[in-house]
DNA sequence: GCCTTATGTCATGGC
DNA sequence: CCGCCATGACATAAG
């Protein structure tokens, strides 16, 4: 039910997004500030009535301190909170992705059919620049779904994107801003580059099937040189420009995590509309030195649908990692999972098969999304094909890494830690966000652990609390009435007091003060059970706090009578000519001695000993009480320090596959050039329905598509290995 | 009335 | 063996 309302909020808040793209303007601040008591409650959960945290946190409930840290609702309320954000965020940062790709997509006049999903496959490579049209779709699909991360961060990191051309004119916009997109390209290229270098030794790594090309940038954009010289037949040198502009410039932190943060509302929402797609315009018939830096972007929603393959799974394409795959030119094999492509993105073969089904319940999105918005969502969504880097980021992992990065971002705010401990699944009273104190040193990760975890038993340092341990307080006082009876010694009230941490600095801490509990270690308790009764009534807590207040410095006399235990009562009744105080914490010679001085009866004597025996066992199991918490917060600080390991190498792992998809697109981009390139004896190029590129260890091999897996061992043609 | 927490006490085992 | 300590288990009070 929990999981309901909270799939249902998401998707709610989701709903509010999707209506803001569309020019609805919905402010759910103003729904929930009226408190509209169906609304409010979806989204933060059921009214303060019946929720008992609000029972201990009626004050501090700014910015959500004041939930109970134990409280069902504080996840709720920080994932509310985050939502919430994310909506009033459209209006500034994030340009909506849905507005994106409007204006993006450019087509050559002269390479309609490179667009065409419903053409068969026999339509590719009639031609190199029917090929580098492939090219330019199949990266554009694939930047439509891999790149989709950078999509929404390139929009919400840059304001460069802003042209957007509606739907209707779409058309006119794309072919006039030609110029104007390369340098779109060119800047969101800059942004979606990691380390070039890193993907650079990746490819070389992954695929050694040659040397590697230089990018050589040339201003902001770089230009691929096709292998004039390698290629066996009547190769030509086209200029081709890179798939994506790289850049050495590494993305920052903040870019990284607008790309966490794009990952998130891409898996959030499930809208794989957005596809920035980047292609190469590298038609020999353009291929002038002023279309260097020209691009082809495909797009989405845009009323060229038709043209664009529609049979994608959107669940798949909203992967923008690893899960994009290399294109099926490459890997015949992969054609047996039936994955709907593009027809001239997939020249490998033609048995296809929807997988539409993979868009299925889960798609909260399509509850919501008109049918319009629907269609256009399915335009130039990407094939995706499973690869063995698929493993690698699979959508679980995506939302782990969501979470987690989430919280290392923010430092293991209280939000995040309700995240990570709803991951976790943790059960155990290591409660790691069961508090949040303001008075607590920082907010950083280090100090919430251990402020947290002590909040059970810095939750004792209220007054009360400070009264029980502190021995120039009541405690001494009550010692000194004692008198030779009752009273431990103040190495025992140190000794008591090191095994908690200082009072002093819960003061102030309106949680703590709340929470008052009798720790009274070294306080003389009610000599017997049934005067304890009593005290409970005359010297309760609430009684007692009132006296202390009123009588500091006059505490009640019969009340810390009373509060003797009943060690000393029976001391006293027994008329023991010493305290317990020296009894406990003699020296066993010189309380053998001190027994020795003293003529005492069996039953003095029995008693006396009791009291040393219950007394030191009193404290041991103060002192054990003590390492067991101890033990508690390290094991936390433990938990802690794993989970911001996790969250790390998660993060590098994120980072590490998005080189990878920009290695896999860079391998794409290379391949086809490759393969457009070359040309059998009589000058043709080669049919991508009859023939493949497979990579080995031996290079590249130009395989016949009918070659089984078997066979593919033995090279049929030719083997070219890729110079550079 | 039940649960949780804090505390004291006892029994037990190790040193 | 004795004393001390550590610790689990239990009881009780209090919130």
């Amino acid at each position: 039910m929990l999981y309901l309302k909270k799939y249902f909020t998401e998707g709610l808040i989701q709903f509010t997004i999707l209506l803001s793209l569309i020019g609805v303007r919905l402010d759910l601040d103003t729904y929930l500030n009226n408190q509209l008591p169906p609304l409010r409650e979806i989204i933060l959960g059921p009214s303060s009535a019946y929720t008992q945290t609000q029972f201990h946190n009626l004050r501090n409930t700014l910015d959500g301190y004041g939930i109970h840290p134990k409280s069902v609702d504080l996840d709720h309320f920080f994932t509310t909170r985050r939502l919430l954000n994310q909506v009033r965020s459209l209006d500034h940062l994030r340009v909506p992705s849905t507005e994106l790709s409007a204006w993006l997509v450019h087509r050559d006049p002269e390479t309609v059919v490179s667009a065409t999903s419903q053409s068969g496959p026999s339509i590719a490579l009639d031609n190199g620049g029917s090929l580098e049209d492939v090219n330019n779709s199949e990266a554009s699909a694939m930047r439509g779904a891999g790149g989709a991360s950078e999509t929404t961060y390139s929009l919400s990191g840059e304001d460069s994107l802003g042209a957007v051309a509606p739907e209707d004119s779409q058309e006119q916009g794309e072919r006039e801003s030609s110029d104007d997109l390369s340098k779109e390209l060119t800047s969101l290229g800059a942004q979606t580059s990691l380390s070039l270098q890193e993907c650079l030794r990746l490819l070389e790594a992954t695929f050694p099937f040659g040397e590697e090309p230089e990018f050589q940038a040339t201003g902001s954009t770089s230009q691929l040189r096709a292998p004039t010289e390698e290629t066996p037949s009547t190769s030509q040198g086209i200029p081709l420009q890179a798939p994506l502009s790289q850049s050495d410039t590494p993305l920052d932190l903040e870019q990284q995590w607008q790309d966490i943060m794009s990952i998130m509302e891409l898996q959030d929402m499930e809208v794989n509309n957005t596809a920035v797609n980047v292609s190469m315009n590298n038609d020999p018939n353009n291929n002038n030195a002023s279309t260097t830096d020209s691009a082809t972007i495909g797009s989405f929603g845009l009323p060229r649908s038709t043209l664009i393959n529609q049979d994608v799974s959107l669940h798949q394409a909203s992967l923008p990692s690893c899960s994009q795959d290399f294109p099926p030119l490459f890997n015949p094999e992969l054609d047996s999972i039936g994955v709907q492509r593009p027809t001239l993105v997939r020249l490998s073969s033609s048995n296809s098969s929807n997988i539409n089904s993979t868009f299925g319940a889960t798609n909260l999105t399509g509850l919501f999304l008109s049918p319009p918005l629907n269609s256009t969502t399915n335009l130039t969504t990407t094939p995706v094909v499973p690869d063995p880097f698929s493993s690698l980021l699979e959508e679980s992992m995506l939302d782990e890494i969501s979470l987690l990065d989430l919280a290392m971002e923010e430092g293991f705010s209280q939000d995040q830690a309700s995240q990570l401990e709803d991951e976790l699944d943790s059960d155990s009273g290591l409660s790691l966000d069961s508090s949040h104190s303001p008075a607590s040193p920082s907010n950083s990760e280090t100090s919430c652990s251990s402020a947290a975890s002590s909040s059970s038993t810095s939750a004792t340092f209220s007054e009360e609390g400070a009264v029980g341990y502190s021995t120039d307080s009541e405690a001494a006082t009550a010692e000194a009435e004692e008198g030779a009876i009752g009273g431990y010694q103040p190495e025992y009230s140190k000794l008591c007091r090191m095994g908690y941490q200082d009072p002093s600095q819960f003061h102030g801490i309106p949680q703590l003060e709340s929470v008052n509990h009798n720790h009274t270690y070294n306080l003389p308790l009610a000599s017997s059970y049934s005067e304890r009764s009593q005290l409970s009534t005359s010297c309760s807590k609430k009684g007692r706090d009132k006296q202390i207040q009123q009588t500091k410095l006059q505490p009640p006399q019969d009340c810390v009578d009373r509060q003797s235990s009943r060690d000393d009562r029976r001391a006293r009744a027994m008329d023991i000519p010493f305290s317990n105080d020296k009894i406990i914490n003699l020296p066993v010679e010189e309380f053998n001695e001190l027994l020795a001085k003293h003529h005492l009866n069996e039953d003095q004597l029995s008693l006396i000993r009791d009291i040393r025996r219950r007394g030191k066992n009193k404290m041991a199991a103060q002192n054990c009480r003590k390492r067991k918490l101890d033990t508690i917060l390290k094991l936390e600080e433990g938990v802690q320090d794993l989970q911001r390991e996790k969250a790390q190498l998660l993060k590098e792992k994120m980072e590490y596959c998005k080189c990878i998809r920009q290695t896999k697109q860079k391998v794409q981009s290379l391949s086809q050039e490759l393969f457009a390139q070359l040309r059998d004896e009589e000058g043709r190029p080669y049919s991508a329905s009859e023939y493949f590129l497979q990579y080995g260890p031996d290079g590249v091999l130009l395989m016949p598509l009918n070659m089984t897996t078997e066979q593919s061992n033995k090279p049929d043609k030719k083997q070219k290995d890729k110079k550079k």
